[in-house]
DNA sequence: GCGACAG
DNA sequence: ATCTTGTCGC
């Protein structure tokens, strides 16, 4: 298990910023666009549920982008060896996540995953966990906030309101939709704020959840339901 | 000492 | 996460 910790883009100095190409610009202020090769057309969404005490499982589903098509949906289930700890939920799911990764036959460009990225106490959410170990873009996607002070955004779909802990920003609160309780987006790994919400929002089709988060979610319970 | 506390 | 009934609103 990793212990490092991705930095976010720190705010770059306006008069330098000023002097550079388009490119370069974008390159300072994403880090997700630092690959010049980078395209979103694969994302996966993972989920992990519960049999009884003891026994994790969990599903990938992979989507192609922006289309959201589902193409993959795989699972894995296993021992659990630690309790859910606030803060330590990384060391309690990620190694059987990961497992169930391996078995995609192809590999996502990013992930969003179910819990926060950075916004953490330690800037080590589940979703920095499993883009360190992976080497890959992700996202966190929470349902509840971990840290953090904020005053809910308006009460439409696509409204964005921050996430501040330590006087920074370390998430959006998005309404993903009308009326209903907003989601946590966070940065997990090589990539930015803004590029995670853009992406959140995107992928909010009818629901609540965005759709690789959700259907994640939806499969993880259906194959629980196939092994029970 | 008293809350808050991803899934 | 999981256990669970009815209920409010589009």
């Amino acid at each position: 298990m990793a212990y490092y910790r991705n930095f976010d883009t720190p705010p770059p100095d306006p008069k330098v910023l000023q002097a550079l190409t388009e490119q370069q610009r974008q390159m300072q202020q994403r880090i997700i666009l630092q690959k010049p090769d980078f395209e979103l057309k694969l994302i996966a969404g993972c989920d992990s549920s519960f049999i009884g005490e003891d026994t994790i499982l969990s599903a990938f589903v992979l989507l192609s982008y922006p289309g959201l098509e589902v193409l993959e949906k795989v699972w894995h289930h296993g021992p659990v060896e630690l309790p859910y700890i606030p803060g330590f939920l990384a060391f309690r799911e990620a190694p059987n996540l990961l497992k169930a990764y391996e078995k995609l036959q192809q590999k996502p460009d990013l992930i969003m995953v179910d819990g926060h990225g950075i916004s953490h106490p330690r800037r080590l959410g589940i979703a920095t966990h499993l883009g360190l170990h992976l080497n890959k873009p992700t996202m966190g996607v929470a349902k509840k906030v971990l840290v953090g002070k904020y005053t809910e955004p308006d009460a439409a779909k696509g409204s964005v309101a921050p996430l501040i802990y330590k006087e920074e920003v370390i998430a959006n609160i998005l309404r993903t939709k009308d009326n209903v309780k907003p989601v946590f987006i966070s940065p997990g790994h090589l990539m930015d704020l803004e590029s995670a919400t853009e992406i959140a929002l995107a992928c909010a089709t009818r629901y609540k959840l965005p759709e690789p988060t959700r259907l994640a979610d939806h499969y993880a319970a259906v194959f629980k339901s196939e092994v029970l």
